[in-house]
DNA sequence: CTCACATACTCAACTTGTTGACTAGGTCGA
DNA sequence: TCGACCTAGTCAACAAGTTGAGTATGTGAG
């Protein structure tokens, strides 16, 4: 029921589209859920039938309409009780890892370029929330923004978005110098 | 289909029950791909239709038959084919960090009491997969091990599991003395 | 003038993952 | 000897996530 949780949390910042939405969450929930806009419409009918949220249709011209949703009072209140928790503790679940586990026994040229698409790849989300972040503080100290800011919870979430990428930058880095070495010695052993 | 490969992977050490690979699971490929027994019987199951994995049965003396599964040829085959990607990217999905992100509208208190929760959890994961190194490592120096050891895989996605669990334990660090700091002075502004 | 791309969705089928209950004997401690 | 936990699973139902196609219009680049 998570993915209701977050499109409650993404809809505080006010009404949107599930076209926005998934834009949206692309863009920062995307941090800690991934969903697709399939996944997201489908929620949102669930949601409005559920009384969480409620739309109006807007009419445009030159576009097609689009619903806005907001949260109801029912909305804030569940969402409220869920930050009350618990909330289970998750793992990583990364195809790349099961690669890397029977890299040994398999193609590990395979796998060694796989670890450097994914290395770039977690280079290009640092990169970009790094620029989130700095929008985010815009311009403002961290400990400044932390004691002015509205709210929080964007930005400490944002932190754990970063930090996740950073990690995976390394430990590709680190893997690629294991499993590259291993390969050269056992190109030409001895 | 990852779970699939998941499996063919741990079956790389040789054949298994069910039972077995679930607390193997438990074990070791838990730092990056989770599951429920359910999960696994089922899929061992269509993994026998599928002639990626051959089971004998065992008949034991005082405990319920096992069928101990072992990698056929294709399957050996399927996971080098898996082995060499592509490998989709994923994010983290993490119930708690929903909760964060709702933290200011929401249950601070109780949020900032799940956090220490999951402090401990990753605490105690991090300490586990510490012993679990020591294990591996089996008094050798990481240099040494690396050198020499059969395989490297199983130890660099249990670098993996480290790494994050050690994030997660600094990153709650942090966000419970942003909380707790704010907290502090929304009960007493000024 | 065409082709790709953006807006703003809907529908259907499928695969994965979760939850809870059930069977049935064995072991171990209080 | 009672209750809890271990072994080694099975069955059913449901919730969540994925994939691919289809609809209809508008804008901008070459």
């Amino acid at each position: 029921m998570s993915l209701r949780n977050a499109v409650m949390a993404a809809l505080l910042d006010g009404e949107s589209s599930g076209y926005d939405l998934a834009k949206a969450f692309d863009a920062s929930v995307a941090n800690f859920w991934i969903c697709t806009p399939q996944q997201l419409y489908r929620e949102l009918d669930r949601m409005e039938a559920d009384g969480l949220i409620s739309a109006r249709t807007v009419e445009q011209e030159r576009r097609p309409n689009k619903r806005l949703f907001s949260l109801t009072e029912r909305g804030r209140e569940e969402l409220t009780g869920f930050t009350s928790g618990p909330h289970k503790p998750t793992a990583i679940r990364d195809e790349l890892l099961v690669a890397v586990l029977a890299a040994d026994r398999g193609d590990v040229e395979g796998v060694l370029a796989s670890i450097r698409e994914r290395k770039q790849w977690a280079e290009a989300k640092v990169a970009r929330y790094e620029r989130l972040r700095a929008k985010l503080l815009d311009g403002r100290s961290e400990e400044d923004f932390l004691a002015t800011a509205e709210r929080v919870g964007p930005y400490l979430t944002l932190l754990r978005g970063l930090s996740f990428e950073r990690d995976n930058v390394r430990w590709c880095a680190r893997s690629l110098t294991v499993l590259e070495r291993r390969g050269a010695r056992l190109d030409a052993p001895g």
